[in-house]
DNA sequence: CAGAAAGGCCAAAGCGCTTTGAGAGACTTT
DNA sequence: AAAGTCTCTCAAAGCGCTTTGGCCTTTCTG
């Protein structure tokens, strides 16, 4: 069933047959019934391939994936699909995830804006001065940053967490509890989320007189074993931490087991807290001592974009607004007064 | 740069430009040479709108996405993404998901295959029985299943491992060790994976003439705390099972932090073994007590599946050939004799 | 009551590609 | 030399939609 068929059988040209079905008004509301009925009866879909051709309108949002076989696919990313894909849903909207060379993602952009292959994209995990948030700015396709760059002399269109209080929040209480040595296990530090967090430790620290020292902040890929690695090296060097602020629930486990095997305790001889993305397998509240975090769920996060590129495409939005969501600090039974 | 733009500075009809570029023998060498050339230097590619319209190939494979606000995705995906993107990105293929109420998918199937959007999908976590692989193979789209239905009355191709083997062997060793109570913490046993590895567990049990209790086998979607609940039950009960057979790391965790809870060690008073896709971000060699697994890696499967619907594509592949594959048992220290 | 404005509808021209059916030449075959 | 084959190329007809520009009525204005 097309539309010529149906125009057909309504006697009616496609044209207004296609005008009533898409809410225009030069069309009489008696008129527009019958089509809208008949359309219903008949189960009449219009053709997308028909209809991008024509107006270059595909229902889909964009996201270029890295891919290679040496690179993984952050766990937190399906959490955020989550929220995106059930936001998408109610609206319709399609994803396509286009697999791209980590190291050359630029031309993967290219192809799927020249091409219309999306409507609107977003990009995850920026850096500072991220050439994609540049690149996608310049080809002029509506998108949304999931998280913040840095460095630009335009302003773009985020939705992110305020790392920086987050971190700024947690270390600060850190410090009331009598803590003096502070140690960050951040993710990768060419992402801004890093740089972010990483200025909130030293800002509170900075606030009473106290540093960060050199070799008390690692920036690695978050993983369970980093985590461990990185505790290790930390409580066993002289200038031990007395408290961790930690960039991820993963690698939280890491720190938990090296303690443990380093025959220490939280929060006895160590403090602990830990960002929490919130996934459902995982909750902090269930490790075995309950973990302090500073908490955003990232899967409202993911809604949140999908409602921003939603509003784009349909002109709902424009401009460049960024949006910085607070984080909450969940105190839990991982901190506690420094050791004597 | 379209077609028309093309042909008209070749001095060529529409109809050789497509037809060099599409590799058809009815065009001169030299002319083809000319077009191919002519199309590089200016940058030329086929608008893919235009080009889906009238051939009806996308490009592009599918995938429904389950989503509500109380449906998680499980983090197996991301890594099943990382191997199904990968070989992807090398055939210029793109993914689409399209997100679906969890409660009726079947709308979005039909939807899918009615308006040609994708040229083959691909089915994961099906059950015995699952309307949408009956559903995908009456609509006539290429597709692949990751992992396998039971109960139909016609074939379908298939990716599987061997989740009953891999059980078996699993409760094969623990047996062999002098387990006499075991238990299996499984996943979601509506699923054919879990029924499979259940499966396996008896036959094991079976041949040294032993059984696995009621009380002793728990089916729970896989987090970490259902793995410490599950099995502070089991442990908790008279008649505590010795030895634990588990579907996924995940809960391991909940497992391992469970025994450590009760004042119990592993493998002393219990030995552990657990599936594992192999996430880069937690590794079984990693726990406290290393962790003995039975392995397969999801994101192989991912590759695989991607590669299988290439071919089917491109009318490489037909037919309805299961494949099914085998996994190691990696044993680690959470294993030992059964306690006197 | 003439002229303008508005309302409602349509034919046809795209969108950019593939594919059908046919034709012009060159080259064999009888 | 007429007829039949190939080889290469083309014009034109889709694919199914949206949108432009225009036409015919009807209704409003002065």
């Amino acid at each position: 069933m097309n539309l010529k068929q149906l125009s057909h059988m309504l006697s009616l040209s496609q044209t207004t047959v296609s005008r009533a079905l898409n809410g225009y008004p030069e069309v009489n509301e008696e008129t527009r019934r019958r089509v809208m009925d008949a359309a219903k009866r008949h189960g009449y879909r219009p053709n997308p391939s028909a209809r991008r051709l024509a107006t270059g309108k595909t229902g889909m949002i964009g996201y270029v994936l890295p891919t290679g076989t040496s690179v993984d696919i952050d766990p937190h990313f399906v959490e955020f699909l989550s929220g995106l894909g059930d936001y998408a849903r109610s609206h319709e909207l399609d994803l396509v995830l286009s697999p791209a060379d980590a190291d050359d993602q630029e031309t993967t952009y290219r192809r799927i804006v020249a091409n219309r292959q999306v409507d609107a994209v977003y990009i995850s995990s920026p850096r500072p001065a991220d050439r994609r948030v540049a690149l996608v700015n310049t080809l002029g396709i509506p998108f949304i940053v999931h998280g913040r760059s840095e460095g630009f002399d335009f302003d773009y269109p985020f939705t992110d967490i305020d790392n920086e209080g987050a971190f700024h929040e947690a270390a600060r209480l850190l410090v009331q509890l009598g803590h003096r040595r502070l140690a960050l296990i951040n993710g990768d530090d060419r992402e801004t989320f890093a740089i972010h967090r990483e200025r909130g430790v030293r800002r509170a620290l900075a606030a009473s007189g106290l540093t960060l020292g050199e070799r008390h902040v690692c920036s690695v890929v978050m993983t369970e074993e980093n985590g461990y690695r990185a505790t290790r090296r930390l409580l066993e060097q002289g200038d031990a931490p007395t408290a961790i602020a930690c960039s991820s629930l993963i690698m939280a486990l890491g720190v938990v087991r090296a303690v443990r095997d380093l025959g220490l305790t939280i929060p006895g001889d160590l403090s602990l807290i830990a960002h929490d993305d919130v996934f459902p397998w995982l909750k902090p509240e269930n490790f075995s001592v309950p973990l302090s975090t500073t908490r955003s769920s990232i899967r409202l996060a993911g809604a949140r974009v999908a409602e921003r590129l939603a509003a784009r495409i349909s002109g709902l939005e424009e401009g460049a607004r960024g949006e910085v969501w607070p984080v909450d600090l969940v105190v839990r039974g991982s901190v506690a007064g420094a050791p004597a």
